[in-house]
DNA sequence: CGCGCATCTTGTCAGTGTCAACATTCAGAC
DNA sequence: GTCTGAATGTTGACACTGACAAGATGCGCG
């Protein structure tokens, strides 16, 4: 018996930092309910009370994720940086929180119907299309038409540049950061 | 006891199948050796023997994907498209190999180390760079300087554009299909 | 023929996710 | 102040999984 109190107070906390950190370590498949536990210090089955699945923690996990994104987003936007800058700041939040970007991005294992996740991820994605300067109206499914061409395009530019350099298929060079590399890339779109 | 005969004949070619349909009902992380031996009609230990690992078999698939890959990008080579067709493949290809392609890109469940897994991988990425007519002294790592950033770009590009598909937060609109949307991103590159 | 080796099976072990039943503490109604 | 229900956390159990060891089977080559 330990004189931890039975309580933990704020153990949901506590559960999705130290899933953070486990994802970091060992990626999130290999994320374990019974192994967070015990980081947490608590015992196998608390995590269950807070998430009541292991697709649960990791969609909570997510959804935190998609909060970070959009919180980013929004400080370079009240920066009054441009279109491009926020391309450059996804790319930046990906490296700068691998572990959450690695969750958001594996479908397979979050519950897709997840009402905080939802929110937090259109949160972000209407940041996109707002700097995009792409009307409400205009954000339809249709690739080819008005002005959803333009932000797809950017879009797949900066997910697929994070995620080639989470997978390490791409570093940065010498002398070169993240924000460069992503500099570079943005640059090579027509409106840049 | 059945009268199924004690060898297989072509075991490793059956559970690589066996595999593929499984990732794509359930995800590469919910890959299950005993599920795979099962559908191959197999003990559960048989898989062992060809592919040593789960992480074995999913790597075995994955350098399978880049064969795959590398296959259909000569092919379009070879029929004399430009360099941007050579994109456009690769979107079909993620959208017609899913299985494949959502292994590909799931570095923590691969060996990265494992020297057939490379070979493919570098057929298929000296395929896109031979495409884009950059030569071979100028594959360096910098991704500002020459040539490297037009085709990182192009890369991440339809590499994004290929992950956000599959993953469901892009789909073709209504009399849209996969290689209309793929051609009217590409085109918003600077070269084109 | 027989012998070595690849192939496949059976049995076992620790670890995991999930569920059910129980213990402890909190917060509000009276 | 006390009672009571809900939230929070624990313990125990079950089926499933990956991995390993030991043995069975059959192929190929001397």
């Amino acid at each position: 018996m330990t004189d931890r109190p039975y309580h933990h107070g704020n153990l949901r906390r506590a559960l999705l930092d130290a899933s953070a950190q486990l994802v970091g370590e060992r990626g999130p498949a290999a994320l374990s309910l019974r192994e967070v536990a015990r980081r947490a210090g608590v015992s196998h089955a608390a995590p269950a009370h807070h998430f009541t699945d292991r697709r649960g923690l990791l969609t909570a996990l997510a959804a935190e994720g998609w909060g970070l994104l959009a919180a980013r987003l929004e400080d370079t936007r009240a920066a009054g940086a441009e279109f491009a800058e926020l391309g450059v700041s996804y790319v930046l939040f990906a490296t700068e929180h691998p572990a959450h970007f690695a969750v958001m991005r594996t479908p397979g294992l979050l519950d897709d119907a997840d009402p905080d996740l939802l929110a937090a991820r259109d949160r972000a994605n209407a940041l996109l299309y707002a700097g995009a300067g792409v009307p409400e109206s205009d954000r339809g499914l249709a690739a080819s038409a008005g002005g959803r061409g333009r932000v797809l395009a950017a879009w797949s530019l900066v997910h697929g540049l994070a995620v080639l350099m989470q997978e390490g298929l791409v570093v940065p060079g010498p002398g070169e950061d993240v924000a460069a590399v992503a500099r570079a890339v943005t640059a090579q779109l027509r409106d840049a």
